[in-house]
DNA sequence: CTACATCCTCTAGCAGCTAGAGGTTCAAGG
DNA sequence: CCTTGAACCTCTAGCTGCTAGAGGATGTAG
């Protein structure tokens, strides 16, 4: 049996974030010892550990439910997964594109910079003035 | 003078956003009518614009206030504004390295899912088992 | 002068935690 | 057995950057 700073070490997941995920119901809660300390299993672990995986890949917290929730049926269609895990993938991608494409509106500003006065800032200017602008982030995600 | 209606739809800022601005310091109190309500003047919407164009360019509030400081006050030296917009620009730098490698992830494992039942889902797989990770996402930003 | 879109303030909520106060429990050392 | 102190407990409030809703006032067109 662990404790919740074992688990957490072990998971290396903070102790009042584990805390958090019992209150929303990610984990289950666990049992007590008499005075009331939290005691986990290797089942809690594996479980945390899932989180703290998907977390690491991007996956929101309404995602994670539903992917434990397909995990605890193995009987469910893994197409769901899949689905899940798809729609995560173009949402990566989606950010991915779309920080690119700040990454060179900055180095442009940044090539600009001449240095002295801001009040001859080109980075200033180009914040200023929108249409200055080649990459397309008008819209926001 | 613009109603703060106008200001929205010029700026595509929504409305409650630029009440939390001038909440929160970023945009100075506007004039009012008799009435309460406020009137915006071209220096606003200039303002507003550069703090929209900032926010697009993956600022943090933080920053931008540093940069409306700095604008605001012409004698300043630009390199000041080149080290925020450098930070920046390191800053998105690694969050395209992070996301290049959780799609690479997310991709590996959607290729090896077969279909089938949950039980034997490679995607749940390698969420419940890190070291099949290729990937080096242990530790976040 | 009425209708109604737009405005006002205020409070509360979202994700996903994190920090702190103020108090209790557990395990080791004496 | 008793003390010490690290680790635990609950609870509340805070963070960023907004967004939504209640309940009411204002402004303007017809």
């Amino acid at each position: 049996m662990l404790t919740i700073g074992m688990l957490s070490q072990r998971t290396g997941t903070k102790v009042p974030t584990i805390r958090y995920y019992e209150q929303i119901g990610l984990l289950r809660e666990p049992g007590r010892t008499d005075g009331g300390q939290r005691r986990y299993d290797d089942a809690a672990l594996d479980r945390l550990s899932f989180i703290r995986h998907a977390r690491q890949l991007g996956f929101s917290l309404e995602a994670i439910r539903e992917l434990l929730d397909l995990a605890d049926n193995p009987n469910h269609d893994c197409n769901s997964v899949d689905a899940i895990a798809h729609r995560q993938l173009r949402q990566v991608e989606q950010r991915i594109a779309r920080l690119e494409a700040l990454r060179g509106e900055l180095q442009r500003m940044l090539r600009q910079c001449a240095g002295g006065k801001t009040s001859d800032c080109r980075v200033l200017d180009v914040l200023r003035d929108h249409s200055e602008c080649l990459a397309d982030h008008a819209d926001d995600g």
